[in-house]
DNA sequence: CAGCATCCTTCATGATACTG
DNA sequence: CAGTATCATGAAGGATGCTG
């Protein structure tokens, strides 16, 4: 894709930051309040670390996350939304309500 | 990713429908009115017909848009978004006015 | 604990050419 | 006009192993 983001589309933008499928879902997770890097871990099956580092770091460029260390042994981190992070809540919301509508993928209308 | 849907999640059903960069775009460009095939390629800027096609198509299985053929010539086609189509205006109106807050990817603060 | 390094797979997309 | 067919690419993601 060379340039999907037409002059006045904030949906492009949206869509540029929160890229692929766990972008959102780590979002969703954080908006529960600031994890630790094996809480997300363990509250997302499936991702890999790998992903999720990708994805935090990706979060931190573009102010939607911030991570904080705490010199201590064993070491921590936590990730916590930023405002702009936060200000997701309102997007995840919409998405959750339209989901409420969608028939279930395996559902079959009876006529 | 195995599973990413966590049980209760609607958000993980909205990614799963609407996955890719153009799935969201498309929806967009729809949510202004009924388009023809070409009318769609031509205001989204960049997009293949192949790519547009499989959209299209996937909309279609998941009930989000209706497609119409009209037996002319030249061959008439027209997408339309369904009513559970048209729900998605509040999640995409949620995305542009976060959007709004976004900092300009350029930009630098002056301090 | 919180990652990073490396290699590999999958999938949406792109490019190009062609058809009813 | 509205696609389909074929081949190729690139980025997200997964698997495994290792480190400060």
């Amino acid at each position: 894709m060379t340039d999907p983001c037409l002059p006045e589309c904030g949906v492009a933008r949206f869509l540029t930051l929160l890229n692929g499928p766990w972008a959102t879902l780590i979002v969703r997770e954080l908006l529960r309040g600031p994890h630790r890097f094996t809480e997300l871990r363990d509250s997302l099956p499936g991702i890999s670390p790998h992903t999720l580092t990708n994805r935090l770091r990706q979060f931190e460029r573009h102010g939607i996350v911030t991570r904080t260390t705490y010199a201590e042994i064993p070491p921590r981190v936590e990730y916590e939304l930023t405002p702009l992070g936060e200000g997701l809540r309102d997007v995840l919301d919409a998405m959750g309500d339209w989901a409420l509508a969608v028939p279930d993928p395996g559902a079959e209308v009876t006529v």
